[in-house]
DNA sequence: CGCCCCGTTGAGGAGAGTCAATGGCTGTGG
DNA sequence: CCACAGCCATTGACTCTCCTCAACGGGGCG
């Protein structure tokens, strides 16, 4: 639960009484191996995710086969908070590694919120950080080149990790396969090799055994991916003390779980 | 305000309360020309759009110029409910057709939801649907022909605006160019303009003086695309029939505004 | 050892992009 | 009322990014 806490933390000052209802989720965690559904396309199950470890894809498939990774779930996300109101989910959710995750029934969770204010801010910024991702994505795939995507995603997920683990790695080990990063980005796995290849052959990034991938030449990289360190919003929103922001603090609280 | 009442109603059976509330917003009203920026990058107003007539696009503009459309706000559309949490836009959201909009900051947003569950209800519904639209724009531009994103968008928007005014329409004026349809999709103004003509010609769309458009043969056009028919979530939510969503009703109510 | 999955590389092809010219429509101003 | 400018759709010719098919090779695992 570790992770989760240091996730939340960033986006909102969350107080003592809070964790309290955090160690009851962790009775609630589940183990699952690569390659298991955590949400089947065409599930009705109300219930909410927070993963604490491993790496996880929504995707949907097309009817003849083709498959869409929508955006990656990495430890300290939480998903699907729209299971709450939707019928049955329109795509799938799958370990790619081991994975641990609390399972949390869409009652419990609603207990939870209205429970703590702090909490409701936090998962309720947490799913707005999401929809940028989403929207991130959209622009990644629609405008931008081979190369271009591979270097935006490997930001991407390079920040996310520093965010959900605290830790400033330089080497991030991403278990992705070429047709992982294909299906993400819209390509084809051997395009996908053969512009990884290159940018390790201009020094952009370098890999080692085991989908380790060392960001060389971030600013580099940055540069020329267009990538805008911003979008994550992964700044802290001290609600405490900015006056312009106590008002939403009031009242966006309230939506969740006065 | 009508076309919001209906809307909304689609998803959840609205009592008469609520609807007091909405008289308050069509003081509220303004207008805006094709052009106009209803919502701009770098904007940090907290503020909430219920879009009553006309169209509107969100994009993401990159350094170099190229431009990304994220989505199309039809009449009817709620936005950005994210607001209420976000630091600032990192998006546009401009009129493309002469538009009226309410415009309700936040805090009064959010009293609004407070007055009624059943309004809560509907906001957070329409935020999901949101949501299902941009996976579904992600699957539209990852893995899909230039030919099937044409026609999966045009059978998008026209279901959503026969969703949005209740007028099952043969004929869907869509007030884009094809430049705007090509930055929707990832393709080129050249390219749309090509792939049209090609369905013109074999008789899957027509196209009369100012951009209205019938597509000729619906299930035809469907398969080709690939269409989902369910993923607007269009279907009506009875909750208070349904037990197990009796539940749900219960709880995301409050979620939002109890 | 041998199988399978995965990454890589090559050759050739196709879909989409680029550049450029044309023509229609609209709005404006002389 | 007509001329002209500006925007947009269309079409052609050519280019290039990315895809397809295919072969090869390495590492993990039974």
């Amino acid at each position: 639960m570790k992770v989760f806490k240091r996730r939340l933390g960033q986006y909102v000052s969350i107080d003592d009484d809070a964790w309290v209802t955090f160690d009851e989720l962790e009775r609630q965690e589940h183990c699952f191996l690569p390659g298991d559904d955590l949400i089947t396309a065409g599930d009705e199950t109300r219930r909410v995710f927070i993963l604490n470890e491993g790496w996880a894809i929504r995707y949907r498939l097309l009817e003849d086969g083709r498959r869409q990774i929508v955006n990656f779930m990495l430890p300290g996300d939480v998903f699907d908070l729209q299971s709450l109101a939707d019928l049955k989910a329109d795509h799938s959710v799958t370990a790619i590694t081991h994975c641990k995750a609390a399972v949390i029934p869409s009652g419990i969770f609603v207990e939870m919120l209205k429970k703590s204010a702090w909490l409701a801010s936090a998962f309720w910024w947490s799913a707005v950080q999401e929809e940028s991702i989403l929207r991130e994505q959209i622009v990644r795939i629609g405008r931008r080149s081979a190369r271009e995507r591979i270097g935006h995603l490997l930001l991407e997920l390079h920040r996310r990790f520093i965010g959900a683990t605290g830790i400033e790695v330089e080497k991030l080990t991403v278990p992705l396969t070429r047709a992982d990063i294909a299906d993400a980005l819209g390509l084809t796995p051997v395009h996908v090799s053969r512009t990884m290849s290159a940018m390790r052959r201009s020094g952009l990034i370098s890999e080692g055994r085991g989908g380790e991938i060392t960001i060389l030449d971030r600013d580099r990289l940055a540069r020329l991916s267009l990538f805008d360190m911003e979008y994550l919003h992964l700044k802290k929103l001290d609600l405490l003390k900015k006056n312009g922001v106590r008002h939403f603090r009031e009242t966006s609280s309230r939506i969740n779980a006065d």
